[in-house]
DNA sequence: CGTACGGATGCTAGCATCCGTACGGTGCGCTAGT
């Protein structure tokens, strides 16, 4: 079937958004596909639409459960019952029957643990799948080596079974992000699509501050004479709490969301945000991948993020309506310090190698580590995986050097926030790109009309004026 | 690695300095114990 009527067949849409087409294509011709395109771009079309051209079960490994559901939920709503999100959700019995009728799901959801698993990886060993995509990729490279090792792993597995073609999608990843995915995922010289990673209408602001205090004091009167609806971004969970009281006491509508927060909590607030109930979400950077708000208007950050690519996805997550936006990144001196130690702060040192490698020579068992508090239940698992295939002069050396290369990261996002030239300019180039055209609301270095963004907010509340009574009284008896 | 904060000390009555301590992000799946 030609992919021009396929589109209306399944999605009644009439023409391709830039990259799907170019996607699908190399899919079908059972071609490896690395595409980078923004959020809202309509990524999950290109696996959608060569999974009903294919007829064969898609695959989709998924970083986040949460993500996972709504994705399910959103094309359960599109009339597709066939999707399954294979996960810690299910009880044992709900997992048995789908690993069962695995082969008749169009739509297979699952995170990188549960693939791993033998009692997975049999069923899938059965059963004939038309394409295996890996959502939000740049994880293989930002979590796999410290974080989530199964994320390399899967990239093993991979180079093992024969497997249908790869799709890694991703928003935002540099070159050198690009070569993590193709090589940890074993994949045979893919076709890459790349978006322009600019976003135009998200002006990049910058304050320094020469005393830490004032800092505090900049966000709350910032945050109170500005629109909303917005994200401030902390580098620690107690400080987002901190926040949080404050902007509440002035009378915003503020919720902090951290991974200290249970999993219904923190579902509830970001339902909120995204509803409209609240304006603004003080985070760390636990919150925001998979948010679809349309209209986020600012982004602040208080503290730098440990790099580049943190920042760009956090701040993308601004103005996807296409209306003005602003990101704003505060910086004091010092601050890429705290970053630095967060970053590598968990890392196993050399003497934690040394002291596994001998517990396993001695036939005991390294898992005491974990339970005396000699070891993050994450460092464990990175011990794990390292030893299991390389030497202790190996692992030390590696680890090593993980720390080096965050350690850069940070410095290359200071360079960026630092620079005296065009700060947008900068950016993109950090992703191998080359600035098309400079918005008119540039950067703070080219000048920027902060008051665009209260526009907005002017135009929102002519909006809210709006509401007739009818719908205003509802409002008021539904306790809204 | 750097900062914030509390308490003790030091030299002369209230304030400066010093020292020790605590704190610092991201998620999956599973299990034991409430």
């Amino acid at each position: 079937m030609e992919l021009e009527q396929a589109l209306p067949k399944y999605f009644g849409y009439t023409t391709f958004r830039p990259g799907q087409k170019e996607v699908i294509e190399a899919i079908l011709q059972e071609k490896d596909v690395i595409a980078l395109l923004p959020t809202g771009m309509g990524k999950s079309l290109c696996y959608q639409l060569s999974g009903y051209i294919l007829q064969k079960p898609v695959l989709i490994v998924s970083p986040l459960l949460s993500l996972m559901q709504d994705q399910v939920e959103e094309l359960k709503r599109f009339g597709e019952k066939r999707v399954v999100a294979l996960n810690s959700f299910l009880t044992i019995t709900e997992k048995r029957y789908a690993l069962h009728f695995l082969e008749q799901y169009r739509f297979i959801f699952t995170s990188p643990e549960m693939l791993l698993q033998p009692q997975v990886q049999e069923k899938l060993s059965q059963i004939k799948l038309g394409l295996i995509v890996v959502d939000e990729a740049h994880c293989i490279s930002q979590w796999g080596f410290d974080f989530r090792p199964d994320y390399l792993r899967i990239g093993q597995w991979f180079s093992q079974v024969s497997r249908p073609p790869v799709l890694a999608l991703s928003a935002t990843a540099t070159e050198k992000v690009v070569k993590d995915i193709s090589k940890t995922l074993s994949l045979n010289n893919p076709f890459e699509f790349m978006y322009d990673v600019d976003r135009p209408n998200i002006h990049l602001g910058r304050v320094t501050f020469e005393d830490k205090a004032d800092k505090a004091q900049w966000i709350l009167q910032h945050i109170k004479k500005t629109a909303g609806p917005g994200i401030l971004y902390l580098s620690s969970r107690k400080r987002a709490e901190q926040y949080c009281e404050v902007l509440i006491q002035a009378g915003i509508r503020t919720a902090a969301y951290h991974a200290g927060y249970g999993a219904e909590d923190r579902q509830f607030i970001q339902q909120q945000f995204i509803d409209g109930e609240l304006d603004w979400i003080v985070a760390t950077n636990a919150f925001g991948m998979g948010i679809n708000k349309p209209d986020i208007r600012q982004i602040i950050h208080e503290t730098m993020p440990a790099n580049v690519e943190n920042y760009m996805q956090e701040i993308g997550r601004a103005g996807r309506d296409g209306q003005p936006a602003i990101a704003i990144l505060l910086y004091s001196e010092g601050d890429e310090e705290l970053a630095k130690f967060v970053v590598t702060g968990d890392l196993p040192t050399s003497g934690h190698v040394e002291r596994y490698q001998e517990l396993l020579n001695q036939r005991l068992q390294p898992s005491q580590m974990l339970k005396n508090g000699e070891l993050s239940e994450t460092a464990f698992r990175v011990l794990n995986f390292w030893l299991q295939q390389e030497s202790v002069e190996q692992v030390k050396a590696r680890l090593n050097q993980l720390a080096l290369e965050k350690y850069r990261a940070v410095d290359e996002m200071k360079k960026i926030n630092q620079t005296k030239d065009c700060i947008r300019a900068q950016l993109v180039g950090y992703f191998g790109q080359k600035l098309q055209k400079k918005p008119e609301n540039c950067c703070e270095n080219c000048g920027i009309h902060y008051d665009e963004i209260n526009k907005v907010r002017l135009e929102e509340e002519r909006k809210i004026e709006m509401i007739p009574w009818e719908s205003r009284l509802k409002q008021l008896l539904m306790g809204n």
